[in-house]
DNA sequence: GATGAATGAGACTTCATTCAT
DNA sequence: GATGAATGAAGTCTCATTCAT
């Protein structure tokens, strides 16, 4: 066992804060200008460290747009997850549309990234990012919550639901700040119950 | 005077068979490999063109992705004009997702390529395309369309079919085929009125 | 089929004289320097040519020093070739170190070259070149001229005239032109039978 | 003043052993991958120490390359001491070889490394490696030594024995072990003279 | 018009070396 | 003494673009 002067816990706090500058100078820079657009030398000058010492914290250019993507995917994750606390389905919509634009606002950038790289599947091959899979959950993650709110027809009602979150944080997301998104998530969510019915059957 | 030879006429159609072999290799290629991904020299060999003969179409690599994007946006335009003869709103946006659908099956790769753009201002800017206005055009078209079946608050409304419209076809073209499309477009039209009622005000 | 101006003759042409150059230049470069002493970018300049153009030649620069090193191990290969006219072992060693001589210098640097990388197992399996092959082919070879020419025991004199042949090589390239070849070459051969006994056995 | 702690001595011994780790670390790597194929910090990890430390003990890199070639030129020099108390020239042959042979089985892989490193000059001289002058100096005894044990013409049959041994090394270390090391030692042996006779001049 | 050899800037990545702790 | 984070020069290779034929 060797030594470790210096002492180890300042040592992993200065790579820590090294590694999430990098990230941060990142989600910048590779949503303005694409991963392609973006030159490691660039992303290093962003993050004010050598460039060697971004080799050190990832094995890649690309290793930094994989955990970044990763991010993002949790972002998401927490979005539904807010708004499983509604009893309703119109108050599940609303939440779930709020707190959408709410990540949104706070990661504006990280988003609009990972939304170019959706559709590039050689890309997202090599970032063996489990993207397939995740669109899966979340799939499934809001039929049930559709279901349990007493919405019949819940899987197809689950994709309406789907598509209409991704829409609107699109659009928010192209207008740059001049998006009435409360009036866009309120005329959105008075297209679901506002109250729940008893369920005569099962989801599936 | 050399030049101006055997037969004007064929000379140009080669030329335009030429040029619209080079766009679709290029869909193919930057859909799937993105733009950076691919390099000149694949998409001439898709084309099956020397490279030197692919510039004497275009002026640059760039140039043959802005060619490509106009065109998506034709694609676009093209759709809503197909939804502009029905009476209703219901069947104003039903026929709006068919026929949106519709040319994702024919263009699915050029859609894509064109997402994959959307998010990355610097590109755009560098493309010169009229995204921003296209975009402003596309809510106007929405916006009078939805007044004039007389839906209220059509500013509103148009944002909501807007971004409907998007996400549907996001999903849509994620899902590789396996997407209950008619379905979904059911669900979602069942959301707008199926009759006209009288307008009381203008929308503006 | 794709055309082919400029007549293909003259581009076949173009090509090798470049490759020559690279293959000229990189000896020169790699022996006096070691391969990973010499930068892309010097080999290039020594050739005369951009950096580009020696990719569409080589697919890296490993790929040149493969080159290189099979092209020696035929001038081994021809060296053996002259001798084998020779009735007697005097005269076949004989001509064998003269031969191997006059390929040296002709070749030196590429035969220096080729002696560098002879004990660096890693790199060899990289060029996957079958030096282990070659070099038990050439003993075989070496061991039926002498059987062929009488000397008892062919096996182990194949190997002391092997390490002979290839330590007298080794002193000649490294005195840089002021070695007594030729007498040496003598006294080497003294030691060799000058006439053919009659075989009583075969080789093996 | 501080410094000068506990215990000089055991510091100086800790320091030695620390050094003679990286040399024989050094070996392993250099001979395996090359010089440039091994990094500082391979080396700094197969030594089992931190990089920051394998410069106390080195100036660079080529300083420890620079120790291992002093190293293996001491090895070469020590085989001929073995060898110088045989009496007669064949004795002095089979010592020699045999003491090489002995030598590179302790050390195959610092002998395959200064192998490699034979023929580039421009390595060499960076190295400031006496070479140039060993050889001279090992020639010149061989020399004396064979014309001490009355072999004519000791010049010349000085070099026919240098390239002998060179050759059956060569030969010995790639063969990797399986390599009739005493047989050709004794056939080779045999072509020198099993007795002293009066010498009737001296060498020069 | 058509070709592809040629160019050279610039991309990603590695690595010897330094130095604050 | 001992550590390893940090540096930035330099390496290999790719690629859009040009142009002689």
């Amino acid at each position: 066992m060797r030594g470790m002067p210096r002492n180890a816990d300042a040592n992993a706090a200065l790579r820590e804060k090294t590694r999430e500058r990098v990230l941060q100078a990142a989600v910048r820079l590779f949503s303005r200008h694409g991963f392609d657009g973006t030159s490691v030398r660039a992303l290093a000058q962003e993050a004010d460290i050598a460039v060697g010492l971004l080799y050190s914290h990832f094995d890649s250019k690309e290793a930094v747009l994989s955990a970044l993507m990763r991010s993002s995917m949790l972002d998401v994750a927490r979005t539904l997850e807010a708004a499983d606390r509604e009893p309703t389905a119109r108050g599940f919509v609303t939440v779930l549309l709020t707190s959408a634009v709410e990540m949104l606002d706070a990661h504006r950038d990280l988003w609009r990234l990972s939304q170019g790289l959706r559709h590039q599947p050689e890309v997202l091959a090599r970032l063996k990012l489990p993207l397939e899979q995740f669109l899966g959950a979340t799939h499934q993650r809001l039929t049930q919550a559709l279901a349990e709110r007493g919405v019949p027809d819940a899987d197809i009602e689950a994709r309406v639901l789907f598509a209409t979150v991704e829409g609107v944080s699109q659009q928010y997301v192209q207008h740059e700040g001049d998006y009435p998104a409360a009036a866009v998530i309120q005329a959105v969510a008075r297209r679901w119950p506002g109250v729940t019915r008893k369920r005569k059957a099962d989801t599936r």
